[in-house]
DNA sequence: ATTATACAATCTGTATACATTTCTCATACG
DNA sequence: CGTATGAGAAATGTATACAGATTGTATAAT
């Protein structure tokens, strides 16, 4: 493969995307950036625009681009959205997996069991959107696959707390995903649709309570509840 | 509004490829298009990089872009996610609307009728893509809204046989759609969300029967068979 | 007759310069 | 004290020129 700057760009803003390294409405200067991968302004207008279609970024006239936001509206949809998404693509992977792509899910699921072992929770989270997505890409189905990266995109933001370790609860719960992972290989090996469906839902089930106890924590000291309001609807 | 060259150039580019004007596969000509939006070659680069994360081009390096083909995998990929997503949107739809976009609703369904009384069949499928996609920012779901527009592109793009008249049953197909329109309408201005999902998936039999015809026809004299065979794949 | 090769023509990709719009902030005014 | 104004700065949008890649074609070699 010939280096790219223009591609390498891409996936650099993705990552950054999704890690949070560039927060949710945050604006982008088309200067730095251009210097920063070492192209001209021109193509990285072209990026942006690219980014833009596929929902990573939004973009005012004469207003330039940010991240995509992610307000508690948003929130909403998200927790309507998913579990029909990743269910019905579930399926349709278990359906149409061939050896091969059951095989690179093998490896990212490697590579995901190691990151957990040595704790680095945004390395973990990325492996698991890359997890994610090759099911996607079993699915093969141009259709949902739009949806399933706009859900995979905030997923992995918000989830990026499922993965940081302050208990041993929360090792517990890493470890169950992880083994979900791997029963839900086994399940699209065997191309059994309606078990790797059910598997999907436990696992989203599980990610699901985690993220609803970050979105919705305890309740706040009356005092501090204005201010906290604004900034989480500031995100 | 002030005359803006490059949305126009948007709008255009996405009416063609839904009209089916650019075919399928069709490469395009940067040149001559940003001749003819009386733009340069620098931002129509840009509408085209959008136009592909969305959906409507796919473009490969330095070999251009060209028209999101529709190919025979494709179209069974259609008609398992159609269902579903106008489900889900309808359901959402019928809990959110409000009056205002009722009306806007109201308005394109007055439209389409009157395209329909005067038999211009892709006008009237232009205003159902239009009803459709009002629909869906109703649902306000931008998990879902992705795959809405990737459906819409096709379903406008093999539905415009749909519109066209040839017989008495045409005729009778086409009302019985613009009625099933009025009662959804009716539907999200009560907020009946079963409903609306009911209806909805009326309306999508309706048209799925007609372009199963399309694409599944009658079969050929054997002799035929190939060429006709090719040039339906060339798509 | 078929395959290789070289060259021209065409198209894609990029940098730079410049035009236009928005933003910033100091100053004047009500 | 808050609001309006306007000049300068900064950022966005666009045109053009040029560099690099691909495609088509004519000629040569097998």
């Amino acid at each position: 493969m010939k280096p790219n700057p223009k591609s390498d760009c891409i996936s650099a803003l993705k990552q950054r995307i999704l890690s949070m390294q560039i927060a949710p409405g945050q604006m982008l200067d088309e200067t730095a950036l251009s210097h920063e991968f070492g192209i001209s302004r021109t193509p990285l207008r072209e990026v942006i625009q690219r980014l833009v279609g596929e929902g990573y970024l939004s973009s005012q006239e004469n207003r330039g681009a940010k991240v995509a936001s992610m307000d508690i509206s948003t929130m909403r949809h998200f927790f309507q959205a998913a579990p029909m998404i990743y269910a019905s693509i579930a399926r349709l992977a278990a359906e149409l997996a061939s050896p091969n792509q059951v095989e690179k899910l093998k490896s990212i699921q490697l590579a995901y069991r190691d990151s957990i072992k040595s704790g680095m929770a945004q390395e973990t989270a990325m492996h698991n959107y890359r997890f994610h997505q090759v099911i996607g890409e079993m699915a093969a189905s141009p259709y949902l696959m739009p949806s399933l990266n706009r859900l995979l995109i905030d997923h992995t933001r918000i989830g990026r707390v499922f993965y940081q370790t302050r208990s041993r609860a929360d090792r517990e719960r890493i470890d169950k995903a992880a083994d979900q992972h791997d029963q839900m290989i086994e399940a699209f090996a065997r191309n059994a649709a309606a078990e790797a469906v059910q598997l999907t839902l436990e696992h989203w089930e599980l990610s699901r309570h985690q993220m609803e106890q970050f979105v919705t924590p305890d309740p706040l000291h009356f005092e501090l509840a204005d201010e906290v309001r604004e900034s989480r609807n500031a995100v």
